[in-house]
Formats: structure tokens, sequence, C-alpha cells
DNA sequence: CGGAAAGTTCAATCTTTTTTGAACAATCTC
DNA sequence: GAGATTGTTCAAAAAAGATTGAACTTTCCG
């Protein structure tokens, strides 16, 4: 018969059911948005962008429920993204005595943010084409018309400068932005 | 030693129909592959790693029909790549006399490609961001808690401080890439 | 133990991005 | 001008990526 839900009768009490959160406020939205609009010049997914946003402008420590309500997120969403920026190193868990959930902070430290960013994305990148680069260098020595090879190694060597140069440009970054 | 049968049956390669370029052979396989890694780390589709890795290694300007045929890509991803390369300046028109195709030759400045890749993408952020700082600021402003205002005001402060650090950083940048 | 609370997992779904291919436009050649 | 060559455009298809939600695990507590 009626499958719907029952209506909520107290409508002159503020707290309705199953709403716990305030919801966000003209300042809020509008770091968030910052926040999502720079996860975009990364390349990160807009609801990480949301996550960290929110904890960044959250005088408290945020956690799931909280953030699943207040962003309009999906609990497995909101888990997830929780997830992924911890393991980056941009969401640092805090114990809260006599509470069992899960409270984030977020790292402020530009260099740490930074840092962890390149660790993450850079490095692996680096390490697997300097890896790939001897081998590259063999096939270059292989070719047969002599001018196609002192082509191409000429351009794998700039290859290798290249690679040379970030690397020791990325501690330089780090001393930077201390 | 070498366990594979000794088939060295490839000599004169028959002239099969519709194919006038030779196949990528294994350097130029991994020549393209770095860059499509490459293209990947800075969240650009893979096709461009593709043309720009194939450009990089040829010892000659490349044109529309050679990159489709070698890279196996079809015309309008191929036009389209190569147009949005040329736009970020990654390739440079070539003019060949006598010659109605369109060529293309890498810029293979460093300091010119990363300086191309930050104005395309992270200046317009960093400008629609220090736009909305100002409005951001007037909001926290207006929060009635005095903790929570003086907190959100540190926030958006400290936002404020990235951006700058990241608008002098810059010029840096292209300075240490010289 | 039984139930509630918190969090995780993952198949299905939705969304966005990328690629294709055929039609079209522009330009050259004879 | 007719035909060939070169490149562009864009609607549709395919692929990749993100999100949801419901089932599940774990832990806590009386």
């Amino acid at each position: 018969m009626d499958s719907s839900p029952p209506i909520e009768a107290t409508v002159a009490a503020p707290p309705l059911e199953g709403v716990e959160f305030l919801p966000l406020d003209e300042c809020e939205r509008g770091v968030i948005e910052m926040f999502v609009s720079a996860a975009d010049v990364l390349g990160f997914p807009r609801s990480l962008g949301e996550l960290y946003g929110l904890a960044y402008i959250s005088p408290q420590p945020i956690h799931l429920a909280e953030v699943c309500e207040r962003l309009k997120m999906s609990k497995g969403s909101a888990s997830q993204g929780l997830r992924t920026l911890r393991d980056l190193g941009a969401l640092k868990p805090v114990y809260v005595a006599g509470d069992r959930r899960d409270f984030f902070q977020p790292e402020i430290k530009m260099r740490v943010l930074v840092g962890r960013l390149l660790a993450e994305r850079l490095r692996p990148h680096l390490e697997r084409s300097s890896g790939a680069l001897g081998q590259l260098k063999n096939e270059a020595d292989a070719t047969v018309t002599p001018q196609v090879k002192k082509f191409r190694q000429e351009r794998i060597e700039m290859l290798g400068a290249w690679q040379k140069r970030i690397s020791t440009f990325l501690p330089l970054l780090q001393r930077i932005l201390r």
C-alpha cells in the first residue's frame, strides 16, 4: 500500500530526524570550492577537494558521519576519500578520548603536503623511467643508420638530463617551501 | 645463449596496400612509452604523450598521415591532439618547402615546456582564487561565534599566504630551469 | 549473547573524458 | 572545373573514472 516513509510531523523542532549537523554556510562553501578547484588542477577527484576543504575550514576534527551529511556524499565515497587523503598524508587521524569514531585533521604545512604529493606521484614515474633509460640506450646503440643512431643517442641523453634535473630539483623545492 | 629459432626470413617487405611508413621499432616504442607515462603524471590523455613522444624521437618533422598510421590513431584524434600540443607550445609547426602538409617538431627546451604548462594550468586557477579570497574574508568576518570567526580568519589568511608563495615561486622556477 | 554503532568493500550505476569515423571544407593540380 | 590531397569538425561510441548503496565485518556495551 503506502510505501512512502512516515511524514515528519515535528516541523517546529529544528533538529529533524537523522539531521545532526548544520548545513554548510557561505564561508565554508567558498573555502571548499577553492579546494575543489585546486584538486581539479592537480587531477584529483572533486570529492577529495571537498573532504580536505571541509577539514581545512572546520575548527573541530571531522569524521565520517559529519562528512556524509554536510557534503551530501555517500558513506562509501566518504570512507574511501578519507582513506585516500590519509594515505596521502593530507589528513591526519586524531584520537578523541571516549569516542570510537575516526576523526581527522588536515595537514596544513605546505612543505609536507607538497612533499607527499611529489613522493606519491612523481617519484614512481621517475624511478620507472630511470630504470627504462638504460634499456633505451642499448636500443639506440643498436640502430643501423648512423645518422639516426646519433640522433637517437642525443635525444635519449637529453631525456636522462631532464630526469636528473627534476630529481635534483625536488630537494631544492622542499627547502624553498620551508 | 639464444634459444629462439633463427628466423630471418624478413627480406624485402611486401608493400602492403595503404602502408607507407615503417612500424615503430623497439626504441621508438620505448621512448613513446616514457612520454605516455609522463603525460599520465601530468593528467594528459595518453594520445598526447604518444604524439609528443613520436615527435621527440623522430629525426624528421612528423605530420598527420604518418602519425595516424604509425601510432594507429584515428585521423580525428591525431588532428585534435596535434592542435592541442601546438596550442600548448609543445609542438612547433615547421614549414617544408613544396609540401602542403603540416609538419611539426617538438619544443625541447624544458624551461619553455614547463613555462607553458604552468601558464596553461596553474595561472587560471591562481587568478580565480585570488579573486575569490577577498569575498571569503568578508564571509569569515561575518561569522557570529568569536572563536570560530578567529579560526576562519586565520585559515583564510593562510590560504592567501599559500597563494602568494606559489605566485612568487613560479618566476623562480623559470630561472632555475634556464 | 544480541543489538547498535562505525567503518569497509565492491558490484552496479552514473558521469565525464577520450576516441572514432564519416561528412565536410579548403587547397592544390592538371 | 573535376579530382585528388590535406586537414577539421562533431555526433556517436567506447573507455575510464567516480559515486552510490546495500551487504558485510568489527568492535563496543549491557
